[in-house]
RNA sequence: GUGGUCAUAGCUCAGCUGGUUAGAGCAUCAGAUUGUGGUUCUGAGGGUCGUGGGUUCGAGCCCCAUUGGCCACCCCA
């Protein structure tokens, strides 16, 4: 017998932690109910060409591919080792695998939407929260299986929509008690960045060198630039452009738009992107309670992002963004259905968790399962008492019987480690008597009454 | 994919420059009390020192490989 463990960057969750995450989850779920969102699933597998070529070359490698079966028939080996020849050659891998767990919930959400797109009922709004899996390599915050918090609006490009996801952040977050700042930037101000710098086909590199300001410091973001192949005066453009959020002075939102706005001069796509931000902050500030600040330094990884992107933030704890998002053109292209636009969130469940942890945010009832355990003191006491856990599951209270006879403090133990609150005890005095004894271990008080008042107690 | 670091009981760790039969605390189980737990006391179980090789009279300790954890980079959530 070798030692059982899990498979690289995978976890158990436990009780204790699942009743954690199952409130945040359904926190987030709840809102996406309320703002008019609808669940969706889809399988743990894809085939592999629906997934290939979606993520970048980087992302090819992490995705976990299925083996197909049947490669031990004996019948087929010289097939399957030709077949693997060519997997190692980089060409087809058909023979060896044709699916793929998947690797988020995007893709094949624009899957599903390609394939029935003609019975739903646009704009299409939904919800996903599933385990996607990359074959990354382990780290803090990282795992190879994990869940992501999806909510997309798709076929419209209304920029209420945007609000709508805004507020989405700012309800689920004042719920579970976390401070937040929504930043918010246009990815069409990136693009007109990158058209002022003369250089629009460099607007990936651009963002990805920006992304990093927060992580690695405007000097070497800078050298980033160069080695992205951006000249002197380039660089010293977009410095500029990024210097705008990091002034010491407080601006206000619009004092900082009216500045931005002066660098861009009349480009087209910069005065659209402002539309935006303008019409979000306008439309949010009125509307809640939500902190959303423009942040020009926002860029965001993905490069399937178009107009407005999103990313959250905790202001009490030092962790990375705790959700994101953005929209994008054409979902669906890639899947033959052209013109569908869309607008999506995420939730960072697995950071959303820590910064509770950190911030002692869960109440404390989260871990309370079974309300009332009832002692178990012998045949006819229990009997009793069996009868009365009948009487308060109809109630809907959640209550057990100790499963045996034992020693007092073994039951006490029992209910201790399963955070039971309340304890009723039937023995032989109760018996004679027709009362029961509650305990509440919370508060050690406890009383006496009569069985058949048990079922109005408030527990 | 690249690099660093670690791996000893269920958990957290000790274990000196290689030297008899590998330790502690917590946890678990059992006993003491037996209609009121978290206290105390007594006792017990549990480790082929991640795995496989090597060096040595002798390896938990040194060397190599391998697997896994953690961390950083790449990339990303």
């Amino acid at each position: 017998m070798t030692k059982p463990s899990l498979p690289q960057g995978t976890r158990d969750f436990g009780p204790d932690v699942v009743r954690k995450r199952n409130f945040i989850l359904s926190t987030i779920k709840n809102v996406f109910e309320l703002f008019g969102f609808q669940p969706l699933e889809t399988p743990a597998m894809e085939n592999l060409e629906t997934l290939m070529g979606k993520y970048g070359d980087e992302g090819d490698k992490l995705i976990f591919k299925i083996l197909n079966n049947g490669l031990d028939n004996p019948g087929k080996e010289k097939q399957i080792r030709d077949d693997f020849e060519k997997v190692l050659q980089g060409k087809n891998t058909k023979g060896i695998t044709e699916r793929a767990l998947k690797y988020d919930l995007t893709i094949p959400f624009a899957r599903y939407v390609a394939m029935n797109h003609s019975q739903l009922t646009f704009p299409f709004k939904r919800y996903q929260i599933q385990p996607v899996w990359r074959a990354d390599r382990p780290q803090k915050g990282r795992y190879r299986e994990f869940y992501q918090c999806d909510a997309d609006i798709v076929g419209s490009n209304s920029l209420l929509n945007e609000v709508e996801l805004a507020s989405i952040y700012a309800h689920v977050f004042d719920q579970l008690g976390i401070n937040i700042i929504i930043k918010i930037n246009s990815r069409r101000i990136l693009a007109a960045l990158a058209e002022i710098c003369g250089e629009p086909g460099k607007l990936t590199d651009i963002t990805i060198a920006i992304d990093k300001l927060d992580k690695i410091g405007i000097d070497k973001v800078k050298d980033e630039l160069s080695q992205r192949g951006l000249n002197n005066d380039q660089v010293a453009i977009i410095e500029k452009y990024l210097s705008l959020t990091s002034m010491k002075e407080p601006l206000t939102v619009y004092d900082l738009l009216s500045k931005a706005k002066n660098i861009f001069g009349n480009n087209e796509l910069a005065k659209k992107g402002f539309e935006e931000i303008e019409f979000v902050l306008d439309r949010v500030q009125k509307g809640t309670f939500a902190k959303l600040s423009a942040d020009f330094t926002l860029a965001r990884g993905l490069n399937y992002y178009t107009g407005m992107i999103f990313e959250v933030t905790a202001t009490d704890v030092k962790i990375g963004s705790i959700g994101g998002g953005g929209r994008y053109d054409d979902l669906t292209g890639l899947f033959g259905v052209p013109n569908i636009p869309g607008v999506g969130i995420s939730f960072g469940v697995d950071r959303i968790y820590d910064v509770m942890e950190e911030l002692n945010l869960f109440p404390p009832d989260v871990h309370i399962g079974t309300q009332v355990l009832f002692f178990n003191l012998g045949e006819k006491e229990s009997n009793v008492a069996f009868g009365l856990v009948q009487q308060l599951r109809q109630r809907n209270i959640r209550c057990e019987l100790y499963h045996e006879n034992v020693k007092f403090d073994k039951q006490f133990k029992y209910a201790e480690k399963k955070n039971i609150p309340y304890v009723v005890i039937v023995g032989s005095n109760e018996l004679e008597q027709s009362t029961c004894t509650i305990k509440n271990l919370l508060q050690g008080s406890q009383q006496t009454i009569l069985q058949k008042e048990l079922i109005n107690y408030d527990f």
